[in-house]
DNA sequence: TTGTATGCGTTATCAT
DNA sequence: ATGATAACGCATACAA
C-alpha cells in the first residue's frame, strides 16, 4: 500500500490506467476485458484485470467512451410533460422496451413549448445519442417547425435516427395509432348501444391525430346511418379545463339534447364529466361519456370510462425498433386501437 | 464551395475545428466564443465564429466537453417508476427546479428492484454527473444496501453529491416531508370532525417514512384523547392492490365498526375505496377515507379525497440546492406537510 | 487578446 | 494475444 487512503479530499475517479497498472497489464488490454471488445484475452490476465477493477471500484467513463467510439447506447426521448398520465405511461413503455434492447434512455421535457423543444433537440444532438424519439410534442407555436426539421435533418445526416410517435406532421419515421379506425369502431359500438344524439369535443389547436379521431367518429356514425352528427362538434382548448369550460358554457337546450359526449382524449373526457356534474347532470344516467387513450391511472374513476385502447407497448416496441435498426427506411407505421366499453356508456 | 454537399452518406458531425477553420481562427478561440469561458475575445472574431457555427449547424459535443472538463451540468435522478403519479409528479418538480438552475436531468427508473438500482447507480457514476438524487426507491430487497452505500460513497469521494428524497435510511444528505407531523395534524382534524373509530393501513414492507405516517396519526389521535386507535392497524402489501385486498378480507364485524380508513398513501386510499365499494360500502356515507400525498391527478375522483399535501416544489428545490451547493454539509432537511380536508371525510 | 501545445479517458490501428 | 501509439472533440496552461 503506497497510497494513503482515508483522505477526505475529493479524489480523482479511478481510470482504466489505474486498473491496468494495478493488474500489471497495458491499458488497452484492460479496456478489452472490461468493456466488450471482439478481441480475446488470456484468462489469467482477464482475471487479474477484473479483480483489480473491482478492488478499485472502477466504472467506465461513459463520456470518454462515447467520444472515443463516436457513438453511445443511449436514445433520447423528447416528451411534452412527465406528470401527464398519458405521457408518463408512454415514457414508461418506451423505457421498458429500451431496457429490453439494452439501451439507456434520457428523457427531456418540452412543457409544450416549441421553442424549448428546439433548444432541447439541439442540446440532445450534443449528446450524440443513437436516436431521438419525439412523442407528440410542440404544437403551441405557429411555424418554427422548419427550424426543428432542419435540426433533426442535420442529426440524421450524421448518422442519427429520428422517430416520431403519434405526430404525422414531420417528414421522419413515424409510429402512430390508428386514430381514425379506433374512433370509428367506437362510434359504431356506441350507435349499437342505441345512442343517437352526440356531442363531440375536438382540439382547438390543430393536431392531425386529434382531428382523425373526430373524423373517424363521424365516419363510424355515418356507417350506422347517423349523418347529422357533425352538427355538434366543439373545438375547445386542448385540455381538461378546456373541455370543462366548453361543457359549462353550453346552452341549456343544447345540453338537454345530448345523449353522449365523445372527447378525443380521456383527459378531456374527465374535464367534460366535471363540467357536466357542475351543471347537475348525472353520468351515465342523463348523459353518457366516452374518451380516447385508455389511461391506466383512471381505474379509480367512477363510473369507469368507455374509451379507445391504444397498445402503448406495441408503439414503444415499434419506435425502439426503428430507432435501432439501421439502414432501412420504414416511413410510417400504424398501430391498432380498439374500443373498450365500460360503465360510462351503459346504453340507452 | 470545395465540398460536395447533397451526399446521402452519413457525414461526420461538425466539430469545433471545422468552425474554427471556416472562421479563420484557432480552435481554442472558437471554443472560447461558443462555450462560456472567462476569457474575452475580439468582437470581430466572435462574430465570425458565431456565424460560422450557425452556418455549419455546430453543436457542442457534450461528451467531449465532459471529458475535457472532468464534470458536466447534469444531475441524475433515480426513481422507482415513472407511470406512478406520485413519482411522476416528483420527477416533474425536480425537472422544473433543475431547469431553473440551468441543469440537465437524466432520469433512471428502478422498477422497485434494488439490484437494478445498484446497476443504475454504477452506470450513472460512469456519466459523472454533478449529483445523484435518489427518490424513494429500493425497498424490496433484504440488505444489499451496503453495496449501494459503497457505490454512492465512492461517487462522493470523487466529488459527486448524493441527495436522498423521502428516504432516511441511508447516510447521505436527505430531504423529506414531515410525515409524522402531517399525519398527526390530519388525525386531529378528523377527530375534530367527530370521527372516533379508525382503521389504519400501513406498509407491509418496512419503510421508515411510511411508519412515521402511522405513528404520527396515532399520536394525533392520542392528542385528542383517543387512545385505543392502535388496535386497528393493518400492514398489507404496499400498493393499491394490497390495500384493496386488505379491506376485502376484513371480517364483517370489524368492517361495520370502522368510521374512517386512513391509508398512508393516496394510492392505497384508492385501493381501499375500491375494496370498500366491492363490499357494498358507500363512501363517505358509511365509511370515510383519507390518504397522504395529495396527488394532483386525483382531481377527478369522486368523492374528492381528504389527504395530506406535501410541497413537492419545495422538496425539489431543496434537493437541487443540496445537489449544487458545494462544500457545505446539510445533513437532513424536513419540509412541512399539512392536511387538506375534502369530500371523502365530511364528518360524522 | 490570440495561438501552440498538451491533457482528459477511452477506443482503434498497427506492430510485435 | 498483447502492447505502443494515434486518434476522438474539447478545454486549459502557457507562450507569444
Amino acid at each position: 500500500m503506497s497510497e494513503t487512503l482515508g483522505d477526505a479530499g475529493p479524489r480523482r475517479p479511478v481510470t482504466l490506467d489505474d486498473v491496468a497498472r494495478r493488474a500489471g497489464v497495458s491499458q488497452p488490454t484492460a479496456s478489452r476485458v472490461l468493456n466488450g471488445s471482439a478481441r480475446k484475452v488470456n484468462e489469467a490476465l482477464r482475471e487479474r484485470v477484473v479483480t483489480a477493477a473491482r478492488e478499485l471500484g472502477y466504472t467506465t467513463n461513459l463520456s470518454a467512451q462515447a467520444v472515443a467510439r463516436g457513438t453511445s447506447r443511449t436514445i433520447a426521448l423528447v416528451i411534452s410533460g412527465i406528470s401527464d398520465p398519458y405521457f408518463s405511461a408512454m415514457a414508461a413503455a418506451i423505457m421498458r422496451q429500451a431496457e429490453l434492447a439494452g439501451l439507456r434512455v434520457s428523457i427531456a421535457v418540452t412543457d409544450r413549448r416549441s421553442d424549448r423543444e428546439l433548444e432541447l433537440v439541439r442540446e440532445i444532438r450534443g449528446h450524440q445519442p443513437l436516436a431521438i424519439i419525439l412523442a407528440g410534442t410542440g404544437f403551441l407555436a405557429p411555424h418554427p417547425e422548419d427550424t426543428l426539421v432542419d435540426e433533426l435533418r442535420r442529426y440524421e445526416e450524421t448518422g442519427g435516427r429520428v422517430v416520431l410517435i403519434s405526430r404525422t406532421d414531420l417528414p421522419f419515421e413515424t409510429v402512430s395509432f390508428d386514430n381514425h379506425e379506433g374512433a370509428r369502431q367506437l362510434a359504431r359500438e356506441l350507435a349499437g348501444l342505441g345512442y343517437r344524439r352526440f356531442l363531440l369535443l375536438g382540439s382547438g389547436t390543430a393536431l392531425l391525430g386529434m382531428q382523425q379521431r373526430i373524423d373517424g367518429f363521424v365516419h363510424g356514425l355515418a356507417d350506422e346511418g347517423i349523418s347529422h352528427a357533425a352538427d355538434r362538434i366543439l373545438y375547445p382548448e386542448f385540455s381538461w379545463d378546456g373541455a370543462r369550460r366548453a361543457i359549462e358554457s353550453l346552452e341549456e337546450d343544447t345540453l338537454r339534447e345530448v345523449e353522449l359526449v365523445f372527447a378525443i382524449t380521456d383527459d378531456m373526457a374527465l374535464g367534460a364529466i366535471a363540467g357536466l356534474r357542475s351543471r347537475g347532470v348525472s353520468i351515465p344516467d342523463d348523459v353518457a361519456v366516452a374518451g380516447f387513450d385508455d389511461i391506466t391511472t383512471l381505474r379509480d374513476i367512477v363510473p369507469s370510462l368507455t374509451t379507445v385502447h391504444v397498445a402503448l407497448d406495441t408503439v414503444a416496441e415499434e419506435a425502439i425498433h426503428r430507432a435501432t435498426t439501421d439502414g432501412e427506411v420504414f416511413t410510417r407505421k400504424t398501430v391498432p386501437a380498439y374500443p373498450v366499453l365500460r360503465e360510462s356508456t351503459p346504453g340507452v
